[in-house]
DNA sequence: GTCTATACTCCGATAGAC
DNA sequence: GTCTATCGGAGTATAGAC
């Protein structure tokens, strides 16, 4: 913002944040690189070590920003469904496939083979917050343990995983289904995996 | 077998797609490339385009025979589960899971992309099989419509592939859980999944 | 802080010897 | 049918100029 004086931007950290998720978005994790980050910045293929020092850095701050936002929808979400346990449970599903529909920033990528090793306090901090926030979903839906809670909260992300990744792979393309045709059935999914209430 | 006149094989093609096996098992689709499983199976990197035009055509025989496996172990797993049609396509999610966490090959395999565009009619005949066997077990309970059935083969194909996504990114890692145990939970969720009977 | 240039590794694919 | 050798492309990462 007020100190760009360099060649191209005022924050290139944030912008190849940004870039990176375009590129998840596109192309899934398989195309992210940071030679393709630092060409969808314009910068060149060096300029991205001047603020991760390796490939893994950036996809794990990218990871942190995907959990913080991601956590938003699906908080979001829950409220607007109301008070019933069982429907925010289930809408935080439909949150899931539509984030990741939108970014391609799912739980592969949040929690991506490489990443734990690294130390990354946002990263993890907003990854426990996120399933925190699951968690606590999951536990309002009157289940009888805090391990049956941890059950549900997996069944549900199993669901809402499977249904985008199917949809990434262009699974349903047949169908022409849209994003939120998908967030839809994940939801109603989820909402049968819920024991006893209503 | 009777023909073992060249330098290490006797059939070499068989044996890159049993190496195949072994790298998606072993690493996912992301560790499978030519020149690895041509180091698996002992040979040069070249060795494998006498059999195969491409990497995508190595892909394709197999992602055939991946279908056609899984579908004698799905179909085993249904006739195993008893005559209840809900309980037979339960059944089959659970097969779903334990063959792909054994081989690695499951639909983002057999169904992955730039397959489609290769003329393979083995392939093809065998994941029409596959396909065809989920959609007789769904259709046998007592769904109202073909679309339904469809719906509901999507559904339990997205709790097994959820299931076995996160298992595969090593997500239960923590709870030191075995495929087994996973491919149990998603003949649970599968049941629930099913409308109507029992 | 970004550039150009470079070294290294891996992969896909081909050419030609045997 | 398999080998060795090679080319071209892409990615990770570093060195040094500016």
């Amino acid at each position: 913002m007020s100190a760009n004086r360099g060649y191209h931007h005022g924050d290139l950290r944030a912008a190849l944040i940004e870039a990176s998720f375009g590129l998840l978005a596109e192309n899934g994790l398989h195309g992210f690189s940071v030679a393709a980050v630092a060409r969808r910045s314009g910068v060149s293929s060096a300029a991205p070590y001047r603020h991760f020092p390796d490939r893994d850095h950036l996809l794990s701050a990218v990871s942190a920003t995907a959990a913080q936002d991601m956590r938003t929808a699906i908080a979001s979400a829950a409220d607007q469904a109301g008070s019933d346990p069982a429907a925010r449970l289930a809408a935080a599903a439909g949150a899931y496939v539509r984030y990741v529909a939108a970014t391609g920033a799912g739980f592969h990528v949040i929690f991506a083979a490489g990443l734990y090793a690294i130390e990354d306090d946002s990263r993890r901090e907003h990854t426990r917050a996120l399933m925190d926030t699951l968690l606590d979903l999951a536990t309002a839906t009157a289940v009888g343990s805090h391990t049956e809670a941890v059950r549900l909260v997996e069944a549900m992300i199993a669901v809402a995983h499977g249904y985008t990744s199917l949809f990434a792979d262009d699974f349903f393309a047949r169908n022409n289904s849209t994003a939120d045709e998908i967030a839809a059935r994940a939801v109603e999914a989820t909402r049968l995996l819920i024991p006893a209430g209503t």
